[in-house]
Parts: structure tokens; C-alpha cells; sequence
DNA sequence: CAAAAAAACGAACGGTCGTACTTTTATCGT
DNA sequence: ACGATAAAAGTACGACCGTTCGTTTTTTTG
């Protein structure tokens, strides 16, 4: 039992990175197969579809995004410290050298936004969820009084994803260097209109 | 030799369209062929690899573009008026019932961006230009005096875009209905900022 | 209107895909 | 240590992929 659930997690890491640059589609039951030295049948059996694989390439992702970026968010003070901390983990995530396939939400979102199933509801929620801890976590910095009392928080998250999408383009398609910079001076004005 | 020039012209429209929904590489022959009432060794005698295909899409939908967004909003009036007329006509774009897969440049930006040949040059190409084409119309918005003189106008480029990504992010994986609003919104604050 | 040229077709190819079976090998509880 | 059970491998399948090639149909041209 033990064994099973251990290359099961290997599968799932693998494929998380795949995912990444392949798309959810891309992935494909062989070469995951081949490149962790083990029979496509082998690896198929551990899940009964490839929809159930995608399914948990996308619970994998959002469990590992959990704790690199909203875990050691929500670990710094409440307020503006958090918020900021969001960002900075968020766009290191966006280009973690060790994912260079790129983030994967962002695949599977343009992959999946008219596909439906399983792995199309799964990632509406988590990203639904995403939002609203932004949304919240920036209601905190209105708490402690850092940002406006009457900002519009849900605006400012999504003003914050929108600054995320902008850099992974730059960053991976134009292949910029700069975009980090820009990102940055986007967060930054927007906190200085939030203030 | 003008009945060619006709089908494929009819070819790329279709291709254009359905490259929206399910990328350059989920668009098949086979399935562009039916959808056509045509033969697939038919079609594929008009370019002479799927390489070739995916190209001329992106080209097609480059000058489509060209002629849906560029060219009304060059038609405005220099400085501000031509820049909201870009950014509305760009929103259109994005959402154009006419296109209902999405549209075919977020798509490509995904699949391509790590997968080198003709077609990721092209786009990347397409895309350089574009935002430069949009930092140049914000420049005439400085020099009617509309925006501010140190005006970082690659900067309001690339936050422009991030909006752009922001809404259609919103607006085809969540499906909410807010996503037009919260990008006039941030459309407007940046506006303000640059004044 | 016939000849030449272009366009479309039909069938087949090697390859890869996800999936279903059966068989072999490894793991684990007792 | 052995029998039960789980994991992995092996094989085969039908479907679809891009591509090739020879043939037939359509269009253009002199």
C-alpha cells in the first residue's frame, strides 16, 4: 500500500512539470511513462482515465502552490506585509527555475476555459478560492488601516492577477527581461491608488 | 489559379477560428477538412506541413486584428481618444461572438512559448510590434499633453496588456460577467495615474 | 473546344494516443 | 516464510494523427 501511494506521488511530480509547458493535453500517458522508467500500463493503473490523471496533476498543483506561495504569505503579519509577500512568492512562482515548463494554472486555464469536466470544475474553484484569499487578505491591510477604507478589494485581486498574467507573458513568451521590473512598478502603483 | 487563393482563404478562416477554441495544436486536419465538406489530402496540398498551417493562421489572425482593432483606433483622433479607442476595440476583440473559442493569440502565447520553430517567431514578432504600436499611440497622448510628459509609455503598455489578459481570464475560464467592468476600472486608473 | 494545369480526392503508410485485458513480479500481513 | 494482495509489466486494440502518392475531377488557358 505504501509503495504504490510513493511512485504514485513521483508520477504526480513529474507530470505537475510536464503539465507546465505540455498543457494538461500534451501530457501524454508515454512519455511521463518512459521518463520515469516505468510501462505506460504501470502508470496507468494507478489512475482509471487520463481525465483522473489531469484531475490530480491540477490537486497536486494547487496543494504545492498552497505552500510555496499562500503558506508563507499568510505566515507574515496581517495587513500590507502580507499582501506583499503574496506578490513576491507569487512571481517567483510564475518563474521557479526549478518548473521551467512555466506555471501550469495558466496552461490549463487557456487549455480548459470552454473544455468541460472534471478538471475544468476543479480549477474554476481553486481559482475562485485564489481570488477570494487575495480579496480577503487585502482586507486585511484595510483593517489595519494601510489601505483605504473604502477600497474595492475584489477589483484589487483582480488587478493583482492581471499584473501576474502580464509578467508570465513577458517573461515567457516575449522572454524580457525587464518584466519583473514592470510587474513591480504595476504592484506598486496600484497599492499607492489603494492607500 | 484564383479558385486556390479562394478555398484557402476559406481554410484559414475556419482554422483561425476553431485555433481559438483548441490551440494551433488541437486544430487537425481531419477535423478542419469535415468541417469544410472537403478531403484532408485536399486541404493539406494548400501548405505542405501543419507547420506551414499553423503559420498562415497566425498570420491571418494578425491581420485580422490589424484591420478589427488597429486600424479603427488609428482612425481616431491622436492621443487619449485614440488610446480608449484601441483599448475598446481590443476588449471587443477579445469577446467577438464571432470567435466564440477565446482568442487565438492568448492561445498560441501558451502553446508556443517554450516550443521554438517558424510560427513561435512569427507570434513572438507580432506581439513585439503590437506593443510597441501601443506605447507609440500613448506617446501621442503625451505629446497632445493628454498624459504626463515622463510618462513611461512601455510601462503603460505592459500594464495595458495585463488588463487585457486579466479580463479574458475572468471572463472565459470563470465566466463572470464583472470581468468588462473591472477592466474599464483599472483602464481608468491607469489613465488617471498617467495624467 | 481541346490541351494543359491546378485542385481535390481516396486509400494507405507509420506512428502515437488512451484504454482494456492477462500475466508476472514485488510487497506485506500473519 | 508463505499465501494473499497490490503493483508493475506486457500485449493488443481501435481511433486518430500528419503525411505521401497516384488518380480523378475541375478549372484555366491558348
Amino acid at each position: 500500500m505504501t509503495k504504490g501511494l510513493e511512485t504514485k506521488d513521483r508520477i504526480l511530480d513529474r507530470a505537475f512539470r510536464i503539465a507546465g509547458r505540455d498543457g494538461l493535453g500534451g501530457l501524454t500517458l508515454s512519455t511521463l511513462a518512459t521518463g520515469l522508467g516505468m510501462s505506460k500500463s504501470g502508470l496507468f493503473a494507478h489512475f482509471r482515465s487520463k481525465e483522473e490523471l489531469q484531475l490530480q496533476v491540477l490537486e497536486t498543483a494547487t496543494a504545492r502552490f498552497q505552500e510555496a506561495v499562500i503558506a508563507p504569505a499568510v505566515k507574515a503579519p496581517r495587513g500590507l506585509p502580507r499582501l506583499r509577500k503574496l506578490f513576491d512568492g507569487w512571481l517567483r512562482w510564475m518563474s521557479d527555475p526549478a518548473l521551467p515548463g512555466g506555471c501550469i494554472f495558466v496552461a490549463a486555464a487557456v487549455e480548459l476555459d470552454d473544455r468541460d469536466g472534471k478538471p475544468r470544475d476543479f480549477l474554476v474553484a481553486a481559482q475562485r478560492q485564489l481570488r477570494e484569499t487575495i480579496a480577503r487578505i487585502a482586507r486585511t491591510a484595510v483593517d489595519t488601516q494601510e489601505l483605504r477604507r473604502d477600497l474595492d478589494c475584489e477589483q484589487l485581486a483582480f488587478e493583482i492577477y492581471a499584473i501576474i498574467l502580464g509578467y508570465n507573458h513577458d517573461k515567457r513568451l516575449l522572454r524580457e527581461d525587464r518584466p519583473e521590473a514592470r510587474a513591480r512598478a504595476a504592484f506598486a502603483r496600484l497599492l499607492a491608488d489603494a492607500s
